[in-house]
DNA sequence: CTGAAAGCGCTTACAG
DNA sequence: CTGAAAGCGCTTACAG
């Protein structure tokens, strides 16, 4: 293994030297900063990161956590999430570890032993919930962190998320504009996610510029009071769900009911393969890669002196 | 932060002790053992990873490997997985780091850093390919991995996975015995991994068993032929699909050209919340989780001296 | 602009 | 059974 001390001995240089020049100290002249790198390159130095961090008294490494409760469908949207952000971490030369358990307490454990042993001082949350037990943590810790999804009203930290409001708005006249829906539903779960609130507020915007009268569901996990919401809303011909996972199964809840009225679905995530849906099927993708790549400049790029600081960034969605 | 020197300063010994008792190290006596990690307990000493692993030469970190290109609903397994692996890595105080990629390229270099620089010597690779650069490289560089899934002939590396010709096996008599299939067929890719072999074979058998004749279908990702089949096989009535996914896009085709006929269809992994299917969609579940565990202790766990040396670990399937 | 020295928090060969 | 000392590969305050 290649040290800085090699590479000092074979320039004539001390490790003090070395290691600044690695480092882009300006200190050094910028010849011998040249000549160094060059020297590391041919020698094939490769920095070793635990002596790294442990004078630096903190890991290159962001820990992303995942939420306990989740249903499995999500899953294809996390491991888009973990694409994006190892992308942005190797470029930095940081590692991505994670916290993943089936109890909040298995992750608290999880999450401090990366704390305090492993001297991980940056998060990635894939969620943000209200009075979530992990965020007070990182909070009482005085770590870095992102959530991946805005914090609720009167709760303020960094995050990344998609413009929940205008995402409700152009997948409500996705339906009108292209397929002439007259009366399309909006699907909730009960739970009021803040991006549930924000998707309703667009539907309810687009809903009242083309002069419509919106109706919303809230699903309880219930067969029974989504068919019968169905069988009262005969006039229903559109439905923008919360999620693709809550689209499908109103169609499918819808299909069962009436099995030759056609009906235009809209999710979002735009998780599920094309094969499981058909062509009523349609659905938002948010870019779980970008979020990814966003969170990880949020949590690590230090503003410039001159440039504003940002404490979200807004991802943009599409139709697909 | 309290270190072992503060622990020594408290009890009047020095660091060597401590860090042996804290080692269990069996040249300390038992009481001083005891009275070290009570006293460290007390002081809430928590070890510094990046110390031990600098002085170890060996970080106390698992790299979790995705493969390249995978369909986002195998994204549901794989987390299971993690789930799995996490949970034996936290009581083992080992850490999970994941190395996840859109190119081989960028795995590759991922992984070499995770060896190189974080000096990480244990690996879980989630598929086991042949001639797969990244595997080619961990035998190079001498580091241990296990794959999920067996490897194919010819190659020989520590696994863990189902009985796959069991689980074909199973799978077709389910469909007869539960459902009086008369004429099930089989489907797989043209991959021809090796895990498709063998359910093919437990497929074979079980019909082979049952005095019936056996058809097995490649799909090749092209519609017009699976309808062809579809056609040419009016005798099927039960599909034994490679996974839930094929059976799925299997089930959708069938019923497209046979709307008002019955089929039954099997699946692996049970991968799909059940309200994308229905009640004639059938799944076995393979155990994400239990596979996770295993590779850990196939990769951490080393035999003891009279134990045989285990290079595979098989785990139980179950339908669903 | 560069260097000698101390230190980060551990482990372990050597000595007693 | 226990300890003093060296070392793992870095960074950085201090000195020149």
């Amino acid at each position: 293994m290649v040290t800085i001390r090699d590479i000092a001995r074979r320039l004539g240089l001390s490790v003090s030297t070395v290691s600044r020049a690695l480092n882009d100290n300006k200190r050094i002249s910028l010849k011998t900063r040249r000549s160094v790198k060059k020297t590391a390159d041919l020698m094939g130095y490769q920095p070793n990161y635990n002596a790294k961090n442990l004078t630096n008294r903190e890991a290159n490494t962001v820990g992303v956590v995942f939420p306990v409760n989740n249903r499995v469908v999500d899953n294809i949207f996390y491991v888009g999430i973990l694409r994006g952000i190892n992308a942005q971490l190797n470029s930095r030369n940081y590692v991505l570890s994670i916290a993943i358990g089936d109890s909040t307490e298995q992750v608290i454990e999880n999450v401090k032993s990366m704390i305090t042993r492993a001297q991980i001082k940056h998060f990635i949350l894939l969620y943000s919930h209200q009075n979530d037990p992990v965020i007070e943590m990182l909070q009482k810790e005085n770590v870095d962190f992102v959530t991946i999804g805005k914090p609720a009203a009167g709760q303020d930290w960094l995050y990344v998320d998609n413009d929940n409001v205008q995402a409700g708005f152009d997948g409500t006249n996705y339906l009108i504009d292209h397929y002439q829906c007259q009366n399309p539903i909006f699907v909730q779960t009960h739970n009021g996610w803040p991006y549930e609130i924000d998707r309703r507020k667009g539907y309810l915007a687009a809903m009242k510029q083309a002069g419509k009268s919106p109706v919303v569901l809230s699903t309880q996990e219930n067969d029974e009071l989504e068919d019968q919401f169905i069988r009262d809303n005969p006039q229903m011909d559109g439905i923008v769900a919360i999620d693709d996972y809550s689209g499908l199964q109103m169609y499918h809840r819808f299909k069962m009911i009436n099995p030759n009225k056609n009906v235009e679905v809209l999710g979002y995530n735009n998780s599920l393969p094309s094969e499981l849906t058909d062509q009523h099927f349609h659905s938002v993708d948010i870019h779980p890669d970008e979020m990814g790549q966003s969170a990880v400049k949020l949590l690590l790029d230090k503003p410039a002196e001159d440039e504003q600081v940002i404490d979200h960034i807004i991802v943009g969605h599409e139709m697909v």
